[in-house]
DNA sequence: GCTGTACAGTAACGATGTTCTATTACAGTA
DNA sequence: TACTGTAATAGAACATCGTTACTGTACAGC
């Protein structure tokens, strides 16, 4: 889409030239793009190279194989999910919770494919590296801190923050999990989840998270 | 299921349908071995017929497909689950569905590939069909009576019972889920999941099933 | 014993991830 | 300018997958 290389340039001098980056960015949004068009299933090396224009060699030396691509696009949905849920700006901590358990949901329902790479082992072969599944705990972390703010702020009752944190993200990836799935109904999945929400919420406000 | 040509149930028709029937139960046990033994990547027609000694065009004969093995697979899984939800025989209401909620959690631990093609999808091509996403609906019920029982017996506050199961399954599929996956370490797991439970628990007993 | 049909085994087809091989395009030198 | 070396690429090949066409065979009914 972008990167077009000077008149009479070849492809090989326009890899040196801009080094594999250009590339490299270039075959990941190919790969993002057919992951949310068509799908997992539908993100294959030979498909890839052929959008890209290039062979699938191309791919192997820049990621390394398919894992490598599988990789980039895991760290790419947590990082959706992390500005999806820094995204949220409340002044008050419990309002900024509970909007950033309404943005974990927005984004997993506007970012299916993403949510089946991160969650549901959607890409046979494909196991993230410690490295990337340390990359992916930031929006934990970014709970994390709102519930600390809401244990400052007297709303929650004093506890573990990371703790609490981890009990409300299990709490919204059950209930967006299902849902996805098309599990049990997709009609009440909004009330449901609110309603687990507040059950959570509620329970760290009378110091529950303690027991 | 059926599959019974029926029309004239001669000797040799039904002989045929015990040897069939037979053949049957020996590639699904062989399946479930497999499943089990070495996860649902080594799932694979070849296999299943090489470990049965036959050729994969049994296989698709009898279940028409990967897909077919796949259905069985994933009634059996819900099964297990049903049985290991129903076999909690606890007197009190609230202790029986605390009782739910750790067999829940103790047969996703004990039957992990089951669980992997259940919810996450671990084998690629298949969809449930709408008569086993019925049957898998068994555990959810058995679920729903227990709640029911509760709010009969004045420890939860009067709301849908079926709503209450949904919000609870969420919450336990949630916590087992991100468990199996691996995420967010398997250290404290367990305080994790009762806490989650303890919280949704404490909330329907206050009436917050209502708002 | 013969015939027809339904089933099982072999081998093939298309597609997948991956690797091997040969070719090509460029940089640096004499 | 011509040569050499290196790096990247394309294309075919390999192993495997689910699936299916073809072929033989074994059995029920006459």
């Amino acid at each position: 889409m972008d990167s077009e290389p000077a008149p009479g340039s070849t492809p090989y001098a326009t890899a040196r030239a801009h080094g594999h980056a250009a590339r490299r960015t270039a075959a990941l949004d190919t790969a993002s793009e057919l992951l949310e068009r068509d799908g997992p299933g539908a993100l294959t090396m030979r498909r890839i190279a052929a959008e890209l224009g290039c062979s699938t060699t191309v791919l192997y030396t820049i990621f390394g194989g398919k894992s490598g691509i599988a990789e980039q696009l895991w760290l790419e949905g947590f990082d959706r999910l992390d500005r999806a849920v820094r995204g949220v700006r409340e002044p008050d901590p419990l309002a900024r919770l509970t909007g950033m358990g309404q943005a974990y949901r927005a984004n997993a329902l506007s970012n299916r494919a993403y949510y089946a790479v991160m969650f549901q082992r959607a890409i046979p072969g494909f196991e993230p590296s410690a490295q990337a599944y340390a990359a992916s705990l930031r929006p934990l972390h970014a709970l994390a801190d709102a519930v600390e703010e809401c244990i400052r702020a007297g709303v929650f009752a004093p506890a573990d923050p990371m703790h609490i944190a981890r009990v409300l993200w299990a709490a919204s990836h059950g209930a967006v999990s299902l849902e996805l799935v098309g599990y049990e109904g997709a009609i009440d999945a909004e009330e449901r989840y609110e309603c687990l929400m507040r059950a959570a919420a509620a329970w760290f406000m009378t110091g529950g998270g303690e027991g």
